[in-house]
DNA sequence: CAATAATGTGTGTATTTTACACATTAAATT
DNA sequence: AATTTAATGTGTAAAATACACACATTATTG
């Protein structure tokens, strides 16, 4: 009697099928098509949504900061912009669903991406339930080649990013204010430079992504009392002023020295 | 032909069917039976995941910090503790499901709930794959009272918690972490003092979470410093030594005046 | 070769943190 | 009732940090 069913999936040009309290003769059955991918669900009953990510890259160009947007697929937000996403596949790891939408969709590896949020309302998505965990990063945009172009991939700069499709304002939103708190109490920024970088170079990516201007003796003392550059004793290069001294971070004196901050702020 | 499937569906006692990739007549026709709940997927396919959410809830209680905790409900874990959870409904938005499931397991209600992070490597529940939402709270024990106690749920000593069923030892190690960050940063510690409170009831609550001990009187003048408590001009009863000042805390002050911090620490 | 526009180095003041010392008060004890 | 005890409440000085600002130095530009 199971047969019944496979027989007309298949006639009717089905390629997969999820069931749910059917006896338990149909999933075997089922099996032995090829073109049938089963995909059984003991536990979870009906209770399935689909699972996307998201992917808020923002970049570092020329003293401005940017983000990664595509025009929207979807003919509900035809001409708004969105982030890079897609669905998560069955059998994979929501970070590596995350490194690999980044990848399909820029041609971008060597990438960090940072879990931020997980939007899951009813409705945020038009054609159906769709949860998405939305993934943020920083990089520089001189160091990294956009490889594919898709959709009109570009980068675009962050303080004219309004009214995206989806709820993808509100994702945005979230990941901007994440990047400008994770900036502040780890030094993520020096992913973000030339490996041989100068002062000069740091406080411009600080003040870009922190939208401030800081005065520059204090910030040179700044960093230099925290001990975490090393001086390569060169100079700056093709400059078009007085060019100033290169550093380049020390990570391993960071990790050790790492922060173990405990009082009240706030 | 497509009743063809629906036939067999009922006499197999299918109470649901999510399909894919099959004609639309389908659809429209298991509408009519009344005894088949049909979920469309159109855009997702078969790239749906069970969803869940996770409640850690922690609690204050005689100077203590403790977490609820549950026996688990699955064979393959038997014995060991876990979190409070279950699976996200198809109609349910992320957060509702986090307060239904505390409600549902603790009878709480009128508590708030952070989302911190969402767990969805493809391996970490032995039924499949479930993607879990991880959200946590800070409750005083004694302000509430659990009003159901299945599968021995309890107040567990975070001092003691090791070895929890799924990864929910990850789980909770995280939120504990983002716990002890939350509260340096927001004064969310006086929603669990009763709203008036000595300075000793302060502190004590700041280092059974912080797991540390502080100066008295320094800790004294910060917060006088911040200037975000109210002096009641009233004094502790009961209590088996000198009585000390109570105070209240100025929810609006702080508003006004929350930190706008720029700068770099780390 | 002077003007320009950066870098590099202090210096003094204000603020915050930290480490302690001592007086005060109410309960418990003798 | 006087004394001991164990808290609370207040103060003070040194150290560390943050902040505002001045000036010398160096390469480039016209």
């Amino acid at each position: 009697m199971a047969n019944l069913i496979l027989q007309s999936l298949l006639k009717n040009n089905a390629t997969s099928i999820i069931y749910i309290m059917i006896n338990d003769t149909l999933e075997k059955q089922a099996k032995n098509f090829k073109s049938l991918q089963v995909i059984q669900s003991e536990v979870q009953g009906i209770n399935r949504v689909a699972l996307s990510v998201d992917c808020v890259i923002f970049g570092f160009d020329e003293n401005k900061l940017k983000v990664l947007l595509i025009r929207s697929d979807l003919k509900k937000y035809t001409g708004k912009w969105s982030l890079l996403g897609d669905l998560v596949q069955p059998t994979e790891d929501l970070d590596d669903s995350a490194y690999r939408v980044l990848k399909q969709r820029t041609g971008l590896s060597d990438v960090y991406l940072e879990q931020v949020h997980t939007f899951g309302t009813v409705h945020r998505h038009p054609a159906g339930r769709v949860v998405t965990v939305a993934f943020c990063s920083l990089i520089n945009v001189q160091h990294h080649r956009l490889k594919i172009l898709d959709n009109e991939l570009h980068w675009h700069d962050v303080k004219n990013v309004t009214d995206l499709a989806f709820d993808h304002q509100q994702i945005f939103d979230t990941c901007f204010q994440r990047l400008q708190k994770r900036i502040q109490e780890h030094p993520l920024g020096f992913n973000l430079l030339p490996k041989k970088f100068s002062l000069r170079e740091l406080q411009n990516l600080y003040e870009a992504i922190l939208d401030t201007k800081m005065d520059r003796r204090n910030f040179r003392k700044k960093f230099f009392s925290m001990d975490f550059l090393i001086d390569l004793e060169e100079m700056e290069q093709d400059v078009p002023h007085r060019p100033g001294k290169l550093y380049k971070f020390n990570y391993e004196k960071y990790e050790k020295k790492k922060k173990k901050w405990v009082g009240i702020d706030f």
